[in-house]
DNA sequence: CCTCTAAAGCAATGACCTTTGCAATTAGTG
DNA sequence: CACTAATTGCAAAGGTCATTGCTTTAGAGG
């Protein structure tokens, strides 16, 4: 069992990281990088730890001290992957709008093979747990109040956040992971669907 | 290379098996029944040939040579758990009432962890492949076609099988592969959303 | 520039999985 | 009932993965 380092440092302006120097950063970023060439081409289930580190050109056994196992690894690369903010919110003018160009995005996203293996290693990885938020879900969920309260502000009338996350983004992820055929046509008519819906403040 | 035998039977009549006989078909109910068992506690990525195999007090070489690899026999496995029509359909005279019911039963069937485990064991199969029909998919696609059918009869205005597809079956499967809650209530909070959407014909 | 120690590399070890050849069992068939 | 072949059991061998003790490297602070 691979005991974390829990000492705290010296000064609380240091990062959790005792020594998060050149060479451990670099590592990092080599494992980083060799897992996510090798989920351009494999099954999350079958990349060892023994593939990423020759890939990295480090030895086994850093990452198995580093990382304990491959899922741990698996993990952290996967949330580190979906929680980049490097996207801009849609801004058209009309919800209907935003949503159909943000689902569009976000559809083209997670279709690319590597992204679709990086969900079903989310998948796995979930195993006799439940848990009330999902680091890639928080995301979602904050651009979407975005975009709903802007749609308010005009006068729209919009269904909730949640009504929005269960019928556009929870039948994308769907198809996606269980491999049923998705594309741009059937996010926009998930949007469709989703805003012919009785808001949810009415019920 | 699992060679499949593929050489034509005598009779049409006879199955594609070429000998179905008692001791077969014993090897492998137990090899299905061990299989459940270990699905009731471990992850499907982390059950091996031989766990199966010595649960199931039979020698591992044969279900290599039967199965090939783990994959092709847990995927077998789950399909066949999916595909049982012991189901009776709701039908309390209304779409909602039926859809209300359906929705939980199948709820409280997918949130029993086995369950769960079986369908990220189908998740993680697919990889590569898009599919356009999933045997479990096929079944509440009949089923919902049934209940739809019998409140059209009554006069009833409905949404499309595809709608209810999409927005009551996607979202609760979505919140159970992804480990986030699920509950009845969650379930019936759907089936309001999608009675509650413009149907598909008027679109 | 020097010291200290966290982190990485190395090598040996053990455990487990998978394959393969051969013998034994047993289900269909005449 | 006897015959044939499909299927299973057995055992050995090869290969990969994961762990562990020790050594070496190289950040970080003085």
């Amino acid at each position: 069992m691979p005991t974390k380092s829990t000492r705290v440092p010296t000064h609380a302006s240091t990062p959790v990281k005792r020594r998060p120097g050149g060479r451990s950063a670099r590592v990092q970023d080599a494992v980083y990088s060799a897992v996510g060439k090798l989920m351009a081409t494999q099954r999350p289930d079958q990349i060892t730890v023994p593939m990423v580190a020759e890939l990295a050109d480090v030895n086994p056994t850093s990452v198995y001290r580093r990382w304990g196992d491959i899922d741990a690894l698996l993990e952290e690369v996967a949330v580190a992957a979906f929680t980049r903010e490097d996207e801009v919110l849609p801004d058209t003018g009309s919800l209907e709008g935003d949503l159909r160009e943000w689902a569009r995005v976000i559809t083209d996203d997670i279709v690319r093979p590597h992204r679709t293996r990086y969900l079903r290693a989310m998948v796995n990885a979930r195993d006799g747990v439940v848990l009330d938020a999902c680091p890639c879900w928080t995301a979602r969920r904050e651009q979407l109040a975005e975009m709903i309260s802007r749609a308010h502000t005009r006068g729209e009338r919009t269904p909730s956040v949640e009504q929005v996350l269960d019928h556009v983004i929870a039948p994308l992820y769907h198809h996606v992971v269980f491999a049923l055929p998705a594309d741009t046509a059937y996010a926009e008519r998930l949007v469709d669907d989703v805003l012919s819906m009785r808001s949810a403040e009415s019920r």
